[in-house]
DNA sequence: TCAGTCAGTCAAAGCGCTTTGGAAGTTTGG
DNA sequence: CCAAACTTCCAAAGCGCTTTGACTGACTGA
């Protein structure tokens, strides 16, 4: 084994050689491995033996130049300037797109980008010819990525949409606002009036699809809309309990909270905990629940109640769409309408949800 | 903007077609770009204006292939069998080794497959010409991926060490033995006897050395090492959870407990207040802490008392390693020594420890 | 003045594949 | 039996860069 390795690294094999050993021309072994017809089985068995021998690969770079196509699909993370910190889900998001592009043979080419730089990079991925597509997340509001995508003329999936970019585009997306309707009615058939709403940073435009569920579910309910039960941020463990800890502490604390990811859900329940209440007794818990592989929110009755979407499944989604979408590019099909999927996430009840307590809906200092 | 774009996707600006605008040889405009000396300042600025005016940047099939070099790194990161879970420290790492990889200029391919097939993978990458350089990650006891990239003869860095291998190699790692040597002393000053450690698999050497610096600990007091206190498993806060209930359940509980990651640790916390315990009091808790960004252990006393090293730096470190090697062989300098890199945990005290609780040092049942 | 040096430029080869446009040899059909 | 049609293979061009080796004209020094 060591020794055959070594070998093979000494005389790292190419085409020529290869066609050469095998007194071939460069054609015939290439159509051979590619699964080219136009080869007879015999030799295709001799070229397929050689190869594994030889333990020949193509190289990718003279593959893609020829080609034309790099095999290579982009991810570009950002980086937040705030808290230099990297979105947990994508993790989970990666895991399952990665499964679809080993499949179908792709590379996934992952970029972490400061986020005031992740249009440079959109652009120098697409001109320097290093991807077929890119995947597109965390869009904002109004995304500009979208229409600069659409202008480089590259095939792109996002996860997520963006409520102001007007033109068509291909995207994945949970039905956030359906989601935290559902969530906000829950707590409100639970006798719950003051809820908190912990959602991610206001620029996303899936926190503004969840905060627009919650308002739809209180404003048919009657309820007001308080914003001091309204914060955005990153979806750390910290503000989490910071922000809960400041609300449970004021003279109106909420008795419920509607937190966006299981992270910050824990320094909520913390924060509950801590200031003496019991949680799902005095003051409740509903969650967006991303499933994320090492924070699983099971059991018979699971930790927290959740409207929950598998992140992991959005990224196998969202891969296997993007993939087909360059087949069909490569196809020479240019008239194909696009790619919109929508995801409804599951209600769960956990043991983070009770009734309102019985003293009254509101104490008093 | 929109019109210039276009015009930019449409004429697709080849080096060719550059230096025929300019009236110039592919060659000078090649040395202009590349900063090479053999070019007139004149000519360089008038080179440079012409690339930036039509959006030119070098294809990176042509270059890749001209040169040898692919500019890119590979982190080949294995999904576990078991929980089809990705270790929730990689984004950290990613995100720190990203950063110097932008500053250096080149790209980061992830790999991302069931551990099963990391050899196939790591082999196949390297064989396909895809990658200047591997980072290692996860290494176990003994790794064979360590020798098999020797002998493919590609710079590597292995994020932690693996103890059964003899041969030199370049390695970045956490003085794991030593932080859990403290930790656990830590606790027996305080009085603890019953430490349990739930440690990461099995399989993996950074968990054998924390076993490893535990037991010395417990040895140098004369404390027998409990193996129903010890527990491996994937670090996932429902392990934490149910390996803690199920402990603290047991007629000679622990009054203490050493958690390989914060995360297993929510777990831990979760389970000694359900079991009516009181954390920091009745039971305390150390843990590693990998800093994670969206998951710190901080404030003026950080919920935790922990050894903790950032995984994220780890990352940007090994990547500046790992860079330094590729440029050492392209200089053709061969006889360079390993490099290696052991950085110490830094011992911090928070809200989960505290002496054993008064009745007396070990309960008999 | 003239060989020697140097700055600045270029034509062409080469990186390792794919793919086009034949060209043999082998069957088939009338 | 011969033209037509396959089948199976090949030589060579091309992908878009970098890099080698050479060439020109201007400048230097004795």
């Amino acid at each position: 084994m060591n020794f055959q390795s070594a070998l093979i690294f000494i005389s790292a094999m190419n085409l020529k050689e290869l066609a050469h050993n095998l007194g071939l021309s460069q054609t015939t072994v290439s159509r051979a491995l590619n699964g080219y017809p136009e080869v007879s089985e015999a030799t295709r068995r001799k070229v397929h033996e050689a190869a594994e021998a030889h333990n020949y690969r193509p190289s990718v770079r003279a593959k893609s130049l020829a080609t034309g196509r790099s095999m290579t699909i982009a991810h570009v993370v950002p980086v937040s300037s705030q808290h230099e910190m990297v979105n947990p889900i994508f993790s989970d998001f990666i895991a399952g797109a990665g499964e679809e592009y080993s499949r179908a043979g792709y590379d996934l080419l992952l970029s972490v980008v400061p986020d005031s730089e992740q249009d440079k990079m959109y652009r120098d991925l697409v001109t320097r010819q290093a991807v077929d597509g890119l995947i597109v997340q965390a869009p904002t509001l109004t995304d500009n990525r979208i229409p600069l995508l659409h202008e480089l003329n590259i095939p792109f999936v996002v996860h997520g949409r963006s409520s102001g970019v007007l033109s068509d585009y291909n995207w994945l997306d949970v039905n956030n606002r359906r989601a935290f309707e559902r969530a906000t009615s829950l707590l409100l058939d639970l006798g719950h009036r003051r809820i908190a709403l912990l959602n991610g940073l206001a620029t996303l435009d899936f926190a503004h699809r969840r905060s627009d569920g919650y308002k739809r579910a209180l404003l048919e309910r009657g309820v007001a809309v308080d914003p001091d039960l309204i914060a955005h941020e990153e979806m750390t463990e910290n503000y989490g309990y910071e922000v809960a800890r400041k609300m449970l502490a004021t003279s109106n604390p909420p008795t419920a909270f509607l937190v966006s990811s299981i992270i910050p859900a824990i320094g909520v329940r913390r924060a509950v905990k801590d200031a003496g209440f019991e949680f799902g007794r005095d003051v409740s818990i509903v969650i967006h629940d991303d499933d994320l592989s090492y924070f699983r929110n099971i059991g018979d009755v699971p930790l927290f109640t959740a409207v929950r979407s598998s992140v992991r499944d959005a990224g196998k989604r969202a891969a296997a769409m993007l993939i087909e979408i360059i087949r069909q590019r490569q196809e020479g099909q240019k008239d194909h309408p696009p790619m919109q999927t929508l995801m409804e996430a599951e209600l769960t009840i956990g043991q983070s949800t009770g009734p309102l307590p019985v003293p009254t809906s509101t104490t008093h200092t």
